[in-house]
DNA sequence: ATAGTAAGTGAAAACCCTTTTCAGTTAGAT
DNA sequence: ATCTAACTGAAAAGGGTTTTCACTTACTAT
């Protein structure tokens, strides 16, 4: 279940945080947006609603609503980060080399290999960070 | 087994490319540094032995070693890339939460998984990113 | 409602890392 | 020794992100 933009706002005034007119604009954004957006896009996405804003809130905000846990980040080696809604599901990221294309998957499976790890190293592990890279299939087929 | 300054220069010529001495000293501190290095990092390291190096050229020079396969990449979010001597085992890295000492491990297991999300999503998998978080033994006995 | 105040805003500049440009230099082939 | 495409370094440009700062605004307390 996506949260809702209401929900989020509700986060964010419970938390001491102002509800602006900009920030309500970039949750809306967010949460009515399917695929992992940067930053630029989602500013210019804002601004047709909201045209005075500045990239520099969007920025704010996306920060804000990343260290609430509200939604999540991807990181595109060199390039932009790219941000989407935080599901309720723990997933991963599947990114297109080509394309920037992102794909979520759930189930990663790496209760057995975590044990393993911890056995032989001593760490206390609590969490991990799993991406693959490839190429989609719409990439696949234009090559 | 690391490969040489020397098996890293003739992999240059051998391609066409000059062998200058910029790129012999790049190539000398790559392969003396065990840790991964910034493009900085390694450009002042480089300086010591050659003054009058660019930093262009380090960078050009890395990306061409990178492009070669002769060395691997690490992209940091948002930071710096770093970059090592592409090692001849497929490892993985394990990032203490609270002192940052990391500790390698091989053996990821993801062939079964990569092919489920593969046939799930039609990606072609090529690569992948995994790191687990926790806290070291050393790290856990002091808290 | 009003006033007060800390939080938030946007423009601009600063910051980092990286790439491009370009005129001058050099490795390696002939 | 000569030639030339490859290479170099300085400087500028690029792209994304963060900082700064004077101004504005959402909420709290009257
Ligand atoms: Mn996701
Ligand atoms: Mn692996
Ligand atoms: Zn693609
Ligand atoms: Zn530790």
């Amino acid at each position: 279940m996506r949260p809702s933009a209401r929900k989020i706002a509700s986060v964010l005034t419970q938390k001491g945080y102002k509800l602006t007119a900009q920030r309500r604009a970039v949750i809306d954004v967010v949460v009515n947006s399917r695929q992992h957006l940067s930053p630029a896009a989602l500013y210019e996405r804002v601004r047709r609603t909201h045209p005075a804003i500045g990239l520099v809130t969007v920025y704010r905000t996306l920060e804000m609503l990343y260290e609430l846990g509200l939604i999540c980040r991807v990181h595109r080696g060199g390039k932009s980060r790219s941000y989407t809604l935080a599901p309720s599901v723990h997933h991963h990221h599947l990114v297109c080399a080509q394309c920037g294309t992102v794909a979520d998957f759930t189930r990663c499976d790496l209760e057995v290999l975590q044990q393993r790890i911890s056995r032989e190293t001593g760490f206390k592990i609590e969490g991990h960070l799993l991406q693959f890279l490839g190429h989609c299939r719409d990439c696949q087929t234009r090559a």
